[in-house]
DNA sequence: CACCAGGCAAGTA
DNA sequence: TACTTGCATGGT
């Protein structure tokens, strides 16, 4: 199975899913980039909206309110311990080298913009990622634990590959096109919300649970 | 009741 | 380098 074929049957299946991220301003691509981990995208938004409702949107207001609250703010998302303090030290850093101004940093150069986040706690290669691609919309493609399981599922890579080499893998077998990386990381998340998370035998149902005939059609698995 | 959701950092070997 | 563990709410 080629990458591009991949993309083009669950174009096909899904449909137009557009700027399936929804955004407002860059800086909250950052924060709901840092809320969405390990979390389902409901409760971010939950947690998100609430900072909407008392208008915390800017580095700055981050940095100001005081952490115990922010806590409850974002407390629908999970993990919200760690996730205010990655907040926090984001925003300080955003303040402090760009004040305030997260455009200021899209604006780098796409390598050293993604090395610069991922020195930043808090910030992988997914969430670098993600920002990159979906907040200053540059063409860094974005690997996650779907795509990990899906290709090695589809038996395309090895489960053992690393991170950048299952990226550059994909990168090579499609257009370096913005639109291309932020569709397919989307279609592949709602390809791989479908799939057993453990390898069963007995599961049968992958790649699809609802009746799916095109999609068994075209991708076999179990 | 169990399991999962758009990971990361720190520790271990 | 590669694996393990803590973090934690809310939906199914």
């Amino acid at each position: 199975m080629n990458s591009f074929k991949l993309y083009s049957i669950l174009k096909e299946y899904f449909g137009e899913i557009g700027t399936w991220w929804p955004k407002d301003t860059s800086f909250e691509v950052v924060v709901g980039a840092v809320l969405t981990q390990q979390s389902n995208w409901a409760n971010v938004e939950k947690a998100l909206n609430n900072l909407k409702k008392i208008s915390i949107l800017t580095p700055k207001d981050i940095v100001m309110v005081p952490l115990d609250d922010l806590k409850k703010i974002i407390k629908p998302s999970g993990f919200y311990n760690q996730k205010s303090k990655r907040l926090k030290e984001m925003s300080e850093y955003i303040l402090e080298f760009y004040g305030g101004d997260v455009k200021l940093l899209f604006d780098k150069d796409k390598k050293l913009l993604r090395e610069e986040l991922l020195k930043i706690k808090g910030v992988g290669k997914e969430t670098a990622d993600s920002i990159i691609l979906y907040g200053a919309e540059k063409k860094e493609f974005v690997v996650d634990t779907y795509t990990k399981r899906i290709y090695s599922r589809l038996k395309i890579v090895e489960q053992k590959i690393t991170y950048e080499d299952l990226k550059n893998h994909i990168i090579n077998e499609i257009p370096e096109d913005l639109i291309i990386y932020q569709e397919f990381h989307g279609y592949i998340v709602l390809l791989g919300k479908n799939f057993c998370k453990k390898n069963n035998p007995k599961c049968g149902q992958c790649p699809l649970n609802p009746k799916c005939d095109y999609l068994k059609d075209n991708i076999s698995l179990c």
